[in-house]
Order: C-alpha cells, then structure tokens, then sequence
DNA sequence: CAGTTGCGTTCGGTGTGCCGAACATTGATA
DNA sequence: TATCAATGTTCGGCACACCGAACGCAACTG
C-alpha cells in the first residue's frame, strides 16, 4: 500500500526523530496529509509541498521524487560529483560533455 | 504576472523548438495546464507533472522550482549535463569523476 | 483509578489542479 | 484576396490534493 515515496518520508522523518506534527509545522502541511503521504497508494503531493518537505528533510526533491532505481547512497555520490563538477571552469565542462555525449552515442 | 517558473519553462522550450502541443505530448499534460504554468501568476503544479516537464526538457527538478536567480544560461547545461550523467552505469561515473578528480589535483 | 500528553489515524468538505473543446491569431501557400 | 495549418488562448467543469477536527491508543503521573 505505502508508495516509495512514502516509504522515504517516513524513514527519513523517523531517522530525524519527528512526528508528523512536527514535520507539518515545519512544511506547512497538516499531519493528516502527510500522514495520507506515507501510507496510501499512490500519492500525488505538488511540487511546492513536495519540496518543503524535501527542505525539512534536508534532501534533494530528486531524491525523494525519482531516486528509485538509485540506491540512496549512489545518489549521495552523484550529487557531490554535481557539486564539483559546476566548478569547472566552462571548458572542462565542454570535455567531460563531449565524453558523455560519446557515451551515449554508443548506447 | 507570469512567474520564475512559467519563464523557465517557456525559455526551455522555445529553445529546443517545441510548441505547446508537442510539450504536452511528452509529459502526459493538457497544452491548456502548459500555457497556464507559463502565463498564470502562482502555477502550483504537482510534483508529478512537474517532474515530467523537467524530463522533457533536460533539466532537473531543483532548477525549474527553486527561485534561483542565478545565471541561468550555464545554470541549465550544468542540469542538463546532470541529468545525463545520472543515467549512466556507475563505471562510466567513476571515469567521470576521476577525471574530474585529476582536473582537481591540476588546480 | 481518572486525567494528561503525545503520537498516529480517519473522514467529510472545499478549493483548485488539470482537462477537453472551442475560439483567436499568426503565417504560409496559391 | 481566400484558405489551411499550426500555434497560442480562453473557459466550464470534474476529480482529487489538502485541510480541520475528531478519534484511538499508548505511556505516563498523581
């Protein structure tokens, strides 16, 4: 019955020791639709709810929206190179997208 | 009275040559929703039609939603790039990163 | 025991996300 | 000019995201 999605939330609300209440006051949701979040079938939050909770969360919307072929810690990695990567000055970039594109070329 | 985020969606789209109709098509909306999200004044679209317009047009969640206003010309190959790299086989990501990591040992 | 506090759960109602279908507008073609 | 195709715009209405308020239940404390 519970989704991926609600499975995340309440493991990662849980892990940080919060209620429901808490995590509502903190999103500006009511506890009961968090609580509908977690539990039922296939829910449908929008972006805006979605991402305060992320916030209160303190993960990525990727990550509670589409991470679920990712393992959590793969994702973790991914975004670290991200972060690094942005640094790059723009020609780096332009290699490393070169390489990718070529990557992708091949299947 | 259009928003942050009605902007981002039709620079995006204008840029890879798509028109409403065709946008509407690949993420599963009404070319109706789609032009209120790029003209009404407070669009609050769900997570899931949101996330199906980034996918179209190769940027992430993070960037349509958050109200960054940051260059925004770079900011969305950085995505792009992202979105991309996510995709691959963790082998492929390893050559990435150490090649971003020697990039790093250079200055 | 009765009361309180803290948490999760249920449910009816309401605002609005999102749709289909019509209408408007531009541009191309002859 | 008239006409057709493609794109953008408007609008009425339905389905459901989201809420408040009640409820159940366990662990306390006096």
């Amino acid at each position: 019955m519970a989704s991926p999605l609600g499975e995340k939330i309440r493991a990662r609300r849980t892990e940080l020791k919060m209620s429901l209440d808490a995590l509502a006051v903190q999103t500006g949701s009511s506890k009961s639709y968090l609580w509908e979040l977690e539990n039922r079938d296939n829910p449908k939050p929008s972006a805006e709810k979605l991402s305060r909770i992320a916030e209160a969360l303190k993960v990525t919307l990727e990550f509670l929206w589409n991470a679920e072929d990712e393992s959590p810690d793969e994702a973790v990695k991914d975004e670290a190179f991200f972060r690094q990567y942005q640094k790059l000055p723009s020609a780096e970039k332009k290699r490393l997208q070169r390489m990718l594109d070529a990557w992708d070329d091949d299947e």
